[in-house]
DNA sequence: AGCTATCTGTGACTGCGTTCACAATGTGAA
DNA sequence: TTCACATTGTGAACGCAGTCACAGATAGCT
C-alpha cells in the first residue's frame, strides 16, 4: 500500500498546515531513528503539542492513509511529507544581509536542512563580501539581481535592518523571488502571489514580557 | 493559527492582538519621530499591512479612543500601549544558550527596547561563561535556579539545542520561569499558567521553500 | 450657527481552522 | 474463521478572529 503522492492537493493546503507538516517530518525524523516504523496519531499529536484530530485532518490534507490498529508507516509518511513541501527537489534560497543573524542563519542551516540550501547571499557591506561563509558565496548587493536570475533563485530570507527591509523586498521582488522569510521588525508591501513569512522577533519578545506579567492561571 | 500559546485563557485581549499591539508601537514610534502628532487607523493598516477594522478594534480591545475626523493622537497611544504591554516597568528576561543565536539576540537587543531586558545568561560551556556579553551578565547553568529566584525573573528566551529544550523549560518553569521564547525547532509541554512563543524558524523555511515551488499565486 | 464630509466605535455577520463524535475499518487474538 | 475493539477517516458542529456596514460623532468650512 503506496501512501502519499503529488496531487492537486497543493493549493487546498492551508498555511497552518504546511507548518505543521514541517514539525510533523522532524519528529518523525527522530521517531524513525529510534527504530519505531508505525506511529498513531495521538503519538504524534502528543510530540507536536496538538490534538489526534489535527494530526488526521492533516494527514488527510495531503492524501496520507494510515490504517486502522496499526497507524501511520513512519517511513513512507517522512516520504509523502517531502514530496508534499519541496516536491522531492532541493530548494536554493538566497539570504540579504549578512550580519549577526545572518551568520547565524548560514550557519545553522549549512547541514541541517538537506531540501534547502542558502546559494547565495548578499551584503552591502564591502567587508563582508566576496568569500564564502558556511558553504555559501556572499556577493556585494549589487550583483544581487544578475546571480537570483542566473541561478533562478525563488526564495530569500531578508536579513538587513527594518529600513532597508521594504527596499530590499522590491529589488528581490523584480528579480524574480516570490517568497520570503522576513527577519525584520516591519510588515512588507509584497505584490499578490508573493509569500511572506515573517519572523518577528521583536513582537515575540513583546508578548513573552506581557505574558510574564499576567497572574497566574487567571 | 495563533503564534503562541497560552494553557489557560487569562486576559480578554487576544495573543493576537498583543502582537499587533506591538507592531502598532513600533510603527508609532517613527510616526512620532517624523513629527506627526495625529493618525488615522487606516494610515496605521497600511503601515501594519492590516485592514482599518482591525486597527480599531485593537485599540478599542485596550479602551483607548480617538476622535471622527482627528484620529488617534500618536504620542497618548504609545503611552497606552506601554501601559498594556508591559505594565510601565522594565521586564527583565534571561538567555539560556549563549551560541550563534543566543549571541545575535543579545546584541540586538542590547539597547533597542526598553521596556525589556536580557539581565542574565547562562550556558553550560565553561568558556562561554563568566563575562559580561553586551550587558548581560553570563553564568553557568548550574546557577540558573539561584539567579532566577533572587532577581525574580519570569520571562526566558531558549536558545538551546534541540534535544535539551524542553529539559531546560522543565527546569525554568521550576524556577519560576512563566513565559518563554523558544528558538528551538520543538514544541515545548509546560504546566497550563506558562505561556510559549514559538519562533520556529526551521518550520519558517520549509513553509518558505513549499510557496517558492508554487505556480504564480497563493 | 448650521452644514457637511469623514472618521470613529461597534453590533452583526462571515469564513475558516479546529474539534467533536461516530461510523468504517482491519488487525490480532482465540 | 470469527470476534472484539483500538484506531482511522470524515461530515457536522463549534468557536472565534477578522470584516462589514452603518450609526454616531466632530472638526472644519461657509
Ligand atoms: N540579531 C537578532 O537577534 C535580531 C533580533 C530581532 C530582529 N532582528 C532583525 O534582523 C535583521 C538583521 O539583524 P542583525 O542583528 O543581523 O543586524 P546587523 O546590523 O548585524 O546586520 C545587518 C546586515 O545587513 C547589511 N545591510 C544593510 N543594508 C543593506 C542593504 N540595503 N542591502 C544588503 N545588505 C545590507 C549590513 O551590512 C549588515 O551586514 C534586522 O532587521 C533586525 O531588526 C535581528
Ligand atoms: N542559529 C540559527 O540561525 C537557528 C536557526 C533555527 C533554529 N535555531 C535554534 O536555536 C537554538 C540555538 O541555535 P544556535 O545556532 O545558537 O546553536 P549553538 O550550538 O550555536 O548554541 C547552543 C548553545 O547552547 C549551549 N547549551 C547546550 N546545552 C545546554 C544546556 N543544557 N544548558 C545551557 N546551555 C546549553 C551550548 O553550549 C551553546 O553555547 C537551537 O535550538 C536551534 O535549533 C537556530
Amino acid at each position: 500500500m503506496v501512501h502519499g503522492h503529488l496531487k492537486p492537493v497543493s493549493s487546498r493546503l492551508t498555511v497552518q498546515t504546511i507548518g505543521r507538516l514541517s514539525l510533523y517530518r522532524r519528529l518523525l525524523l527522530e521517531v524513525s531513528a529510534s527504530g519505531a516504523r508505525q506511529i498513531y496519531s495521538h503519538q504524534l499529536a502528543t510530540a507536536a503539542v496538538a490534538t489526534p484530530a489535527q494530526v488526521r485532518r492533516d494527514l488527510m490534507a495531503i492524501g496520507f492513509s494510515g490504517s486502522p490498529r496499526r497507524g501511520y508507516a513512519v517511513d513512507d509518511l517522512i516520504a509523502a511529507i517531502n514530496a508534499v513541501l519541496a516536491r522531492n527537489v532541493e530548494t536554493s534560497v538566497a539570504l540579504v544581509g549578512v550580519g549577526n543573524l545572518g551568520r547565524a542563519i548560514l550557519a545553522y542551516f549549512a547541514n541541517r536542512e538537506p531540501w534547502v540550501r542558502f546559494t547565495a547571499a548578499f551584503d552591502r557591506d564591502p567587508d563582508k563580501v566576496n568569500r564564502i561563509l558556511h558553504g555559501c558565496r556572499v556577493y556585494p548587493i549589487d550583483r544581487a539581481e544578475e546571480i537570483i536570475r542566473r541561478d533562478g533563485i525563488r526564495a530569500a530570507a531578508i536579513a538587513v535592518p527594518a529600513s532597508e527591509a521594504q527596499h530590499t523586498a522590491d529589488r528581490l521582488v523584480l528579480a524574480g523571488v516570490r517568497s520570503f522569510l522576513n527577519f525584520a521588525p516591519v510588515r512588507l508591501h509584497v505584490p499578490t502571489g508573493t509569500f511572506v513569512d515573517d519572523v518577528d522577533m521583536t513582537t515575540a519578545l513583546d508578548r513573552v514580557a506581557f505574558y510574564a506579567h499576567q497572574p497566574q492561571g487567571s
